[in-house]
DNA sequence: TGATTAACTGACCGCTCGTTCAGCGGACCG
DNA sequence: CGGTCCGCTGAACGAGCGGTCAGTTAATCA
């Protein structure tokens, strides 16, 4: 018993030192960008020497990949949330983007990560390693979004079209507006972005046709 | 006389040593990105030396920035040429999504020199230098775009809202619908992505009321 | 308190990459 | 045809990286 207690209590000190260093990690690759970001600021980023990464990372390619992961597992489990309920399409979608919205700003550092992995470059070696968690990561997220389209449009909500598409628009259109709030020093209340997209997503920006006539 | 004509056939010899090393830079960071496009890599694809290249350009940055520059000044052209009608938002938009799929579908390399630009990494003096480059860059053309949508809304074509929120929500919205295309083995035709982002941004993609008896 | 262990350190290694430059060879001139 | 020039070459260099490991420190035990 005492046992499992020092056990456990070994393996909290031991999670914590993980987290704190993918902390320094995203921190660092925030500032400098992934290919500039170097184990040594990382170590001194985290108040520990380079070696002791290596004790609970077996190199650099594992820390960001364990980085990378940890946080866009909880945003996804954020817009997962978001996405579950039987709601109009229209609330999940102004659900979703809240979700993503309060997600970046609690997590400001991860934007350039997150980016780094959406569009990953190295050579094949490395890219075969990150498309392991970041390709299924991303489309996991297109097609949680296209199965929501799917289903909207069976239930008479949404025009018919290529859901795949559509999803890959709105989530990148949308992740555009998102990062821009981001990078802005003081960004407008979250109601007014969410209702810009949610707003063209779905009535688009035209005057309608029954305030201006107009045919084909 | 014959000299100005020997130094102009010398000014085209140098300006082809420059395109080809611009094209083989391109192709390389294409195959491999970024980061890992080394200078002996592109000199091998380019045919000449390592240190021919130093001889048309002062180090790797200057490099990719001409390389950019060259590519994206096109890209922009054409872009200005679709804008520069006084033609509906719709034909506007259905023209520049037009010259954007086909510019990236002959420069099928350049998408990923685009990203690398479009969210630059490196350490703050790199960035600085990407920034004076790559931000106004596309920062024009956000501005570009959101001139036209405040001309659609002044004529009564466009409900009012932020042009500058909305620029950057098409413009990316498109480039990652355009840039799935480029990595698709067969695309659709280009209408059919075309008709799908046009008719998303202006109608939006809900089920008007008049019609919604329908899909039930 | 001395012995044992395990976490941690940081100088060091090998390697890759951008950059340089002494020298090569062909074109052109006298 | 020898001399001069100049674009070009690629071996060599130094900087900086990821990764290693012998040594240090500190906590625990007998």
């Amino acid at each position: 018993m005492s046992e499992k207690a020092s056990r456990s209590k070994e393996e909290v000190v031991q999670e914590y030192r993980v987290h704190s260093i993918q902390d320094a990690a995203m921190r660092v690759i925030a500032r400098k960008g992934m290919g500039a970001a170097t184990m040594q600021e990382i170590a001194k980023e985290a108040g520990v020497a380079k070696g002791t990464i290596y004790l609970y990372f077996r190199d650099r390619d594992e820390l960001v990949e364990k980085t990378f992961e940890r946080a866009i597992s909880e945003l996804h489990r954020r817009v997962d949330e978001a996405l579950a309920t039987d709601a109009r399409f229209e609330e999940k979608l102004r659900a979703v983007l809240s979700a993503e919205i309060r997600f970046f700003q609690e997590n400001r550092e991860f934007f350039r990560l997150y980016l780094s992995f959406r569009y990953p470059e190295g050579n094949p070696q490395q890219q075969r390693r990150q498309k392991r968690t970041c390709q299924p990561q991303y489309q996991a997220r297109v097609r949680r979004m296209a199965d929501s389209l799917r289903q909207a449009m069976a239930r008479g909500e949404v025009r018919d079209g290529d859901p795949q598409r559509l999803a890959i628009f709105i989530i990148e259109g949308s992740n555009a507006v998102i990062i821009e709030r981001v990078l802005e020093d003081a960004p407008p209340p979250e109601e007014s972005d969410i209702n810009l997209i949610a707003q063209t997503i779905l009535h688009g920006i035209a005057v309608r046709p029954t305030d201006q006539r107009s045919g084909m």
